[in-house]
This record gives structure tokens, sequence and C-alpha cells, in this order.
RNA sequence: GGCCAAGUAGCUCAGUUGGUAGAGCAGCGGACUGAAAAUCCGCGUGUCGAUGGUUCGAUUCCGUCCUUGGCCA
């Protein structure tokens, strides 16, 4: 895992070309059709010579989701397993790789028009309302969420409509984790400063590769909206902002270079709470050695 | 060269009828169970452009200087 921009999908390439490993991504843009250059997707040619899972698995006008992911990433590690070749999970979102590894709830699905309801409820009687109807309920996910947060707010609450259930309780009832394993190596600079850098020179690389066409072509499919959760992801939104006339391109620029920067922030907040995680500087021969010897190591354990 | 306006947090700006100052954004730390590249929480000392004066006390009033922008020559 790392943040984004850190040279996960460089490393993990090249990895694969001297192991028997499949690569999973743990990445909630990267499973999006369509969304290639402004997620800095893998090339057509790296994905060919290196099988790869959980890329362009949904259209972009549908949800993805973390218990998708879960039971997709588990379906393709016993698939990988069974071929006799080692899984290597590499990706930046943190809840997928921390849900996978610790197991998730069995909840019910919420219908989309549970949450439009809901979306609709936030806006007319606002957070506070919705928060003290969520206390009356579910007391435990109420403590729990903070008033301001209306996307949890009103996910605890679809569970109560849909179920009859407070979401905590589905909590508690979650069976005990799978004990599965992982080795965790962290791929990320010390210090973010040149992180930053090197991002806002990839954003502009991203515009002279066509990004404001390829969110242009987004925007053409039937269905699809700036509500999309895939429209959620950076850099889009802010092409999608400055197509509808709302920013300048220079403002588009700057506030995708900015969210950018915060995201990757915000997975180094993810990584640090990973205490068994390895943190790579960079991925330097020695580095890479080192990897290959711990991935044979568990190779032959079967671990 | 003359006149006018502005100089306050990294940026954009409030404000102090004289008792050394606070918003938004940025930044930093944190949370995270089916939208997570999302959503949310916490964190504000900065020669108030410089210097001299008035005053118990000046970022605030007065003088001079510097910088920037505008207008006039």
């Amino acid at each position: 895992m790392g943040p984004t921009g850190a040279g996960k999908t460089a490393l993990a390439l090249w990895l694969a070309e001297r192991l028997p490993l499949e690569i999973i991504s743990v990445d909630s843009a990267l499973v999006y059709r369509g969304m290639d250059i402004g997620t800095a997707k893998p090339d057509p040619g790296a994905l060919r010579r290196v099988p790869h899972h959980l890329i362009d698995v949904c259209e972009p006008q549908d949800a993805y989701s973390v218990a998708r992911f879960c039971a997709d990433a588990s379906t393709a590690i016993a698939e990988i397993e069974a071929r006799g070749r080692l899984p290597l999970l590499v990706g930046g979102t943190g809840l997928y790789l921390r849900r996978l590894e610790t197991g998730i709830a069995d909840m019910p699905p919420v219908p989309e028009a549970v949450r439009t309801t809901l979306t609709a409820e936030w806006r007319a009687q606002g957070g506070a309302a919705l928060h003290a109807s969520l206390a009356t309920v579910d007391p435990a996910s109420a403590a729990r969420i903070h008033p301001n947060d209306p996307q949890r707010i009103i996910r605890a609450l679809s569970i109560w409509r849909v179920s009859g259930r407070a979401m905590s309780s589905f909590l508690q009832a979650q069976t005990a984790p799978t004990a599965r394993r992982f080795h965790k190596w962290v791929l990320a600079p010390p210090d973010r400063t040149g992180l930053r850098l090197g991002l806002a020179a990839r954003f502009e690389q991203m515009l002279e590769r066509g990004l404001v066409n390829e969110v242009m072509a987004l925007r053409a499919r039937p269905g699809m909206s700036l509500d999309c959760p895939a429209m959620r992801a950076v850099g889009y939104r802010e092409v999608w902002a400055y197509l509808d006339g709302e920013l300048s391109c220079a403002q588009m620029r700057e506030r995708a270079i900015i969210s950018t920067g915060q995201y990757a922030k915000r997975q180094y907040t993810w990584f640090r709470a990973e205490a068994e995680a390895i943190w790579l500087d960079a991925a330097q021969e020695e580095t890479r050695t080192q990897l290959i010897q711990t991935l044979l190591e568990s190779a032959q354990s079967g671990a």
C-alpha cells in the first residue's frame, strides 16, 4: 500500500516480472471502466503482461463498494493460490484493505431509493434532526457518528429502515475475523512535500494526455452524473466542474492538485495506523531484494 | 516628479472609537464496517511594511521613509 503517486504500480510490475505473482488492485477508482488517465491506471501493455485483478470491473455509472471488494478480492486470492501463484495486493484504499483483513459485517443491501430519500430529508430537516432520529433507534451508532457527518448518519439510518435493526447490532454480530494475515509494506516518502510536487507534475501530465476528453466521454454516458460515486474521484470532479463552467482552467488545476495532496495526506493517516506494516522509503535496489526475499519465503511457507 | 489608495497568518481579507488581533482557504494531526480518490473531527503568535513622535500604553493617532497599484504630469 502507499499514497497516490508513490510508485506502487511500477514496483508491483517490477516484482511481477521476477516472481510468479498476480496483482490484485486495492483501489476504489481503478475498478471503473473508462477512467484510465485520471486514475493513473496501469497501461494496457502492463495489464496484458502481468495478470491483474479488480481493474475495470464496474461501469462508472454504477456504484462499487467495500463489500463487493471483499468478495471479489477473496475470490481472486483463492483462484490465484489454486494456480500455485502468489497474490500481491497493491493499492491505496485503506478501508478496502482493512475490511478484507479484519472482516466485514453481514448487512442487508440498501436500495438506492432509501439513500435518495434520506439525502432529501437531510437537506430538508438538517443534520441535527437526522442525528437525533438515529439516536432513538440506534444510540450506539449515534454516539460514534458526529452530527455533522451526513454520509455516516444516512448510512446508519438506511440500515435501520431496510432491516428494522440497528447498524451497531450487525457490527456486534460480526463473526470473528478470518484471521487473514498479510505481510504489509507501505511505499511512501517520509516527507510529503516532495510527493506533492510530483503529484502536481503528474496532474499536468494527465491533462496533456487528454484527461479533459476522458471526462467528456464519461459525461456522455447515459445515466452518468456528478452524483455517481465514480465522479467523486480526485481530478474528475474538478474537470467536471470546469466543463460545467464553474471553474476556470487555472482554478480547476489548482483545486485538483490540492485535492490530490489532501487525499495523499488521508492515506498516510490510514497507513500510520497499520502497526505491523514495514515502511519503504523509496523503491531502491536494496528494498526490492528484501521484498523479493520475503515474498519467496511467504510463498514457500504458504502464508 | 505630484496626488490618491493599499501594506495585518503561507494566500485572500476582517478588525481594534488607543489596552499587542480573527475568519475563509491552504497546511498539520486524527477518525473511518456496502459511495472511502468519499465523509467528518481537532489545531490560529503573526517583528499588524519600517522608523521617529504623542501617550501610562501605538498594530490603531501624527510625521518621515519604503513597497505595490491607480490617476495626473
